[in-house]
DNA sequence: TATTTTATTGTTATAGTATAACGGAACAAT
DNA sequence: ATTGTTCCGTTATACTATAACAATAAAATA
């Protein structure tokens, strides 16, 4: 399980995450012929604002001020369009969205998820999940995709909690 | 991963599966001085009726139909006993619950759910589990809880779909 | 047994998450 | 220019879950 462990770094240039997510998204669509809108672009840099999942009613407000309808169906459309595209993940024991910090490859990697910061790292499970699809097919079912979830404390929050 | 394969046998005595759950609650709650009041008991019997696990507002009419209240709160409170117990797990890419096949052992192991027949099947996931955490522990992650959910086909719907 | 305490359930209201359905606008492709 | 498609605005509603407080039942203690 390999990682993007820079969410776990407090002190990480943060702008530099969000510029290099959007740019990722935009040559990424344009590779596909798809269209980044406004719209979608502004509801990735919402996710994006930090590495912690936030709920789609979380998202709103902000395209309200942008000039943005703002009614649930709009960020949802949005969301169902980034998620196809592997650009955010949907986090399903929280029902929250999180950026996708490696798009491109299909794929919906394992997430870390801090009880006490709420920070959630995407690790490379590749491991585990052939581990599971392998054991899985000895019991005659087909994986098609795989949810691995896990709930903790992160580095930075056992420092200062002792707990 | 070792598995409570008999869900995915279709002739098997469900009846038997209903008496050895409700059995084991039973001697399991007496054990521990807990109360497996009648409410508690025709839900656990409820999620049992068969290996799909079942959304919370679906057990509400029959709950009615047994002459008790069936306002949310009623299933809730007992599907929150029933898990802290260990008696059911929610299946959280489904917001649906089922029945532990095996309780007692502190555990949440990995749910194999078919997208055609919805069935869903409890497997040990152990070897995973400690492959992810051990790889989280290299991040400073302390994992208190996992969830492990795959999507995909059942040996059954695979042979019927061949899809 | 009477009393007190605790756990459970009833009840109403509401919060939080997500989608259906349809019309209109913007864009892309002839 | 016209057509077809995709995307967005809008309204309504479905689905999932919990807050809060009153009433009841069970357990513990006197």
């Amino acid at each position: 399980m390999g990682a993007e462990t820079i969410a776990f770094e407090t002190h990480h240039d943060h702008d530099h995450c969000i510029a290099r997510a959007l740019d990722e998204a935009r040559s990424l669509c344009k590779a596909r012929s798809l269209r980044l809108t406004p719209i979608r672009e502004l509801v990735l840099k919402l996710v994006w604002q930090s590495h912690k999942p936030l709920g789609a009613y979380e998202l709103l407000p902000a395209l309200a001020e942008a000039g943005f309808n703002s009614a649930p169906p709009t960020v949802y459309r949005a969301l169902d369009f980034l998620q196809e595209q592997g650009l955010v993940h949907r986090i399903a024991l929280l029902n929250a969205y999180i950026g996708c910090p490696h798009p491109g490859d299909a794929h919906h990697g394992c997430f870390l998820i801090c009880r006490h910061c709420n920070t959630a790292v995407e690790a490379d499970s590749s491991e585990a999940e052939a581990l599971i699809s392998q054991q899985a097919s000895k019991l005659g079912f087909t994986t098609e995709q795989q949810s691995i979830e896990v709930l903790g404390c992160c580095p930075n929050c056992r420092e200062s909690d002792t707990a």
